[in-house]
DNA sequence: ATGGTAGAAGATCTA
């Protein structure tokens, strides 16, 4: 069973890359931040064409996240817990029964954070940090397998930019973001990507500026963050650079695991 | 120091 995510920066921009993707690589479940679009704007009726149910969260302009999947999910929660005043549309979750049980997968579309400086917008992104860490703590005493996929907006180490001395002020890898990526961590959820490989200068993004994706200028910030049972079913995992190559691609590849749930 | 690009807007804001 195969398990992506992808940041499409805008789901009418992308929709013919979208339904090239998902005709390619054919995910069984499919999760997609900055969608862009508000739920009734989501091209909906071209998605199910493809055989896949869609559940969104979405917000006018900006953010929002969908769950695209094969089959129908059993349950599904808009929205991160712990902010009632939070009016973005960063997570989305859903449960899915498969032949050993049931499965938790997450749409997450963590907060940028930029600039590091803002009065507001470093300290909105490190507080959604600690609420993330406070919702998978109780995710996890479920004991299922549980897959947070997403843009997390986090460069986990220096060796997952092109080069650390750039970001050395951003907030996508400022001490405290990287600290609040290692509580989630320690929690008890694991880097897939950096579980099935030690190969370096692997990125999911490349900015559309100054040709960075000429000249592999990139940064590794989409992740699948795993619970010891959905480790224990990972078969594989596969950054598909090849999207980043397509016409009007968008600036991030999606991320993908293969799982046993047999 | 600035701008370089892109998307959803339909003026700027976000990234």
């Amino acid at each position: 069973m195969k398990i992506a995510t992808w940041n499409i920066n805008g789901v009418k921009a992308r929709i013919d890359n979208l339904r090239a993707w998902l005709t390619e690589s054919a995910p069984d479940i499919a999760c997609l931040q900055e969608i862009k679009s508000i739920d009734e704007g989501f091209p909906r009726l071209e998605i199910e064409a493809l055989g896949y149910h869609v559940e969104t969260h979405g917000q006018k302009g900006f953010n929002g996240v969908a769950i695209l999947s094969k089959t129908k999910p059993d349950e599904v929660i808009r929205g991160l817990p712990g902010d009632d005043n939070d009016e973005q549309s960063r997570y989305i979750e859903a449960v899915f029964s498969v032949p050993s049980g049931a499965i938790r997968v997450a749409s997450i579309y963590l907060p940028n954070g930029n600039p590091a400086d803002d009065p507001v917008k470093y300290p909105y992104k490190l507080a959604w940090m600690e609420r993330l860490r406070l919702h998978a703590a109780n995710l996890l005493l479920l004991e299922e397998p549980l897959i947070l996929a997403g843009d997390y907006n986090v460069i986990p180490e220096p060796h997952d930019c092109f080069d650390p001395a750039v970001w050395a002020t951003d907030a996508l890898f400022l001490p405290q973001t990287r600290a609040a990526f290692r509580r989630l961590e320690a929690l008890g959820l694991t880097d897939a990507v950096r579980a099935t490989t030690d190969a370096t200068k692997l990125y999911t993004f490349w900015d559309y500026q100054a040709g960075a994706w000429q000249k592999n200028n990139g940064i590794r910030i989409d992740h699948l963050l795993l619970s010891p049972e959905a480790i224990d079913r990972l078969k594989s995992t596969s950054i598909e650079k090849s999207t980043r190559a397509w016409e009007k691609p968008s600036d991030h590849v999606p991320v993908s695991g293969e799982f046993d749930f047999a």
